[in-house]
DNA sequence: AATTTATTATAAAGGAATTATTGTTAAAAT
DNA sequence: ATTTTAACAATAATTCCTTTATAATAAATT
């Protein structure tokens, strides 16, 4: 999936031909029909992106948004679908904290590209993820998944699969391997402690195919998918 | 002024009135009547944002917002402002790179709305309240709130789950919280003396799950609910 | 094809390193 | 004067790394 979208919307026709027309563009929208639901939700997890009608059953969209920003800062944005299109409300709207505001009835195309506009001025500017096969290491919460499950790795394990998935596609070396992580002025340790090294990282990843060895050299990650 | 604007467009008496309409709310408004014109002063001096018509005597307006993001990429936000309502030109509009498209003619308040929210976009989130699962840090207030009741830190222990804050999902090295807190010039204290920190904060939270242990780099605060 | 050789994999067990805990003291704040 | 805070030391608890010994496998040689 590209990117999570919850949809706050009592209006269950509507919100279903988003979600359908969204998730043929591989985006998934998780439909919220209050405003109290969504917000036990969003404690729990947070969407890349929330759509929100103005009139929900228990509270209006203008309180959840502004509830959203109090708790949440700016880190997700948020874009109104309501049919209120006076002037006033769409300046109320944006003034709750909205990053776009779209009357109904809209054509999901426009809808569409609003959002992507969205997503694209909120992405991150540094990569810090890694990919390899199903294996992702965040450089920035020193975390590694595997099949979307987080993965415990010793601190020496994550510094090997670091150095390799940086190197990916590359053979690296058992010596340069001991030179990076264990070199302290040139005195390696036993070369059977990167084996054993090696061994337990594939363990953990049910022995992955994206983690050849290369014999008399060393160890390749590549992307095998 | 709060913010530096280009708006590129041959029809004088709607950039005028938009100019005057954003000088009044502390904007400043720079008209540049042709493509050619705007690309010459972009590649001198860039603006907070740039709103543009699609067609402009010399080159379309889609043209000109292509060639921005392929020289400035996603630094400056590019807002439409254009007669072109159909469908396909707001999907096309926002396909050239574009972060929000309004359709003429329009309320100079919904522009001024539209504006600052993209500005507010592209700004730093400066907020007050930090939260991490159930605990709360008020930063204009200095106090901090475990489930809605005050919980009373020492200064250290508060500069020291501000920067965890701060830095939520992201593991924050031992080497870096010493160096944030601890520092003077180039002198930090005992090693053991954050941990015995980090001990009494997470004492007083009643060893919340969000504050994490990353063995052999340092600490992490994360959302677990 | 069989044997040798080199290389990597596996399993188990101390030892090393890191973090947690507790208590003490000196300084600072109330 | 009393309480609070910060720093540190000593020790406990935990996690982990390294080594040793042995097995498995691939490549090279006969």
């Amino acid at each position: 999936m590209n990117a999570e979208i919850y949809y706050v919307e009592d209006d269950l026709v509507i919100a279903e031909s988003v979600k359908e027309y969204f998730l043929q563009r591989d985006m998934n929208v998780t439909i919220l029909s209050s405003a109290a639901g969504a917000k036990e939700i969003l404690l729990k997890k947070q969407p890349d992106m929330i759509l929100l009608d103005w009139s929900l059953p228990d509270e209006s969209g203008i309180m959840l948004c502004e509830w959203i920003r109090k708790r949440f800062a700016e880190e997700i944005p948020v874009l109104f679908l309501t049919v209120k299109g006076e002037t006033a409300d769409v300046v109320k709207g944006f003034g709750s904290g909205a990053d776009d505001y779209l009357v109904k009835p809209f054509e999901l195309e426009v809808l569409h590209s609003r959002v992507l506009a969205v997503l694209r001025r909120m992405r991150k500017p540094e990569r810090r993820e890694l990919y390899c096969d199903r294996i992702c290491l965040d450089k920035k919460k020193t975390v590694v998944y595997a099949e979307e499950e987080e993965v415990s790795l010793t601190p020496l394990e994550y510094r090997v699969l670091l150095y390799l998935m940086e190197h990916k596609g590359q053979t690296v070396t058992r010596q340069r391997l001991l030179e990076e992580i264990w070199d302290v002025n040139g005195n390696y340790v036993n070369d059977n402690t990167l084996t054993v090294t090696m061994k337990r990282l594939r363990e953990k990843f049910q022995n992955p195919a994206c983690i050849k060895t290369v014999r008399s050299f060393g160890y390749r990650m590549e992307d095998t998918l």
